[in-house]
DNA sequence: AAAAAATGTTGAACCAGTTCAACATTTCAG
DNA sequence: CTGAAATGTTGAACTGGTTCAACATTTTTT
């Protein structure tokens, strides 16, 4: 079991940098393998995110809840994908969002602290990360000019073109939230397109 | 000049990572100085950005032509801050966006070869450049919650108090195409404000 | 298998923000 | 200093998307 979790964050780590067998070791020793059920909460506001996680299995979602009580996801995540509060977690402060599973799922857990020794443990580490958030930050950069550019169809046929693996993992309403519709326009699109 | 440059993107720098005088010098060494005037052009569309900005003096935009013609501003920038595209940049991949100088602007700008370079010279510029990306993973995480939970004159009231200095420096259907609403519209949250 | 909880659908009224058009004001190049 | 270009304002009609409420369907729990 630890071969298989070892193997799935290593071959992901590898895929950015060239890590000898040693360095493989390391690395995966600073992730603790971690089940969590179904609506069970990983971050919630208030309390710091002390980790980040790499999904082995599962879906997760991030969002926050607004002044009337609706729900606003900032990010989904399945297998392979990294998810938590950013802001809390990089910054160790409060977090404003919650962190919770839409499915029975199975997780690598880094703490803060553990990944600030990663980083300065090894130069190849810390390019690893650094990777990491470059391409999180052309994400968000695409994510804010679809948001700013598209109409809310267009904003959902993007999302299924792109992300088909989350369409039907993730309920209508937390896509809706996802893509800053309601789940009743979100209904209405894609009852509409049946039709034509 | 040289005297003056190296300062200003040295103690910047010196702000995230702990750089010897000789780390400082093969730093601030990759940057090139570069006046650009108002309306100049650092980025076009179906172009790869080559470089990303330091902003000595000046202010500049990045943004998005839409399908009908209308701009969506996805970053500003003064001094201080950093400006390319992003998604451009770190995959040297062609631009979607224009970045345009909003006022005569002095910056510092590095390649992307150089900016390599420096990752694979010094594990303290991997790091410090890690930061920056990190940075910005938490401000763009912070901006998609804005534009997904406020309305449009909250948005404007949160620009106004976290920006107060970029208020006076950009036009209005700027500020109003970075925060996602009409000219229009902006001009009557401002013109309703100064009444009650 | 039944009850409860979560999720999805539909209609009709509504509204935050847009559009268009005309005009006012400010900035800037020559 | 002047004219043209860029920027800002206002009104009135309009619309993409929301809200609310009631009901239908699916999933989960017991």
């Amino acid at each position: 079991m630890t071969t298989h979790t070892s193997s799935s964050i290593g071959r992901y780590a590898s895929k950015f940098v060239d890590l000898t067998a040693e360095e493989l070791t390391t690395f995966t020793a600073a992730f603790k393998e971690m089940k969590v059920k179904k609506r069970q909460f990983l971050v919630q506001p208030n309390f710091v995110a002390k980790h980040r996680y790499f999904i082995l299995k599962g879906a997760l979602r991030a969002y926050v809840v607004g002044e009337e009580g609706q729900d606003h996801t900032i990010q989904l995540a399945i297998e392979d994908w990294w998810i938590s509060d950013y802001n809390s977690y990089m910054f160790q402060q409060p977090a404003s969002m919650f962190v919770m599973a839409v499915e029975d799922s199975l997780l690598l857990q880094i703490s803060f602290e553990d990944e600030q020794q990663l980083k300065a443990a090894s130069y190849k580490f810390e390019t690893f990360f650094r990777i990491l958030a470059e391409r999180s930050v052309a994400f968000m950069q695409r994510r804010v000019i679809t948001n700013l550019t598209q109409t809310a169809e267009q904003r959902y046929d993007v999302f299924v073109e792109k992300y088909p693996a989350m369409v039907n993992r993730f309920p209508q309403y937390v896509i809706a939230s996802y893509l800053g519709m309601t789940t009743e326009f979100l209904s209405r699109i894609r009852n509409h397109k049946l039709k034509g």
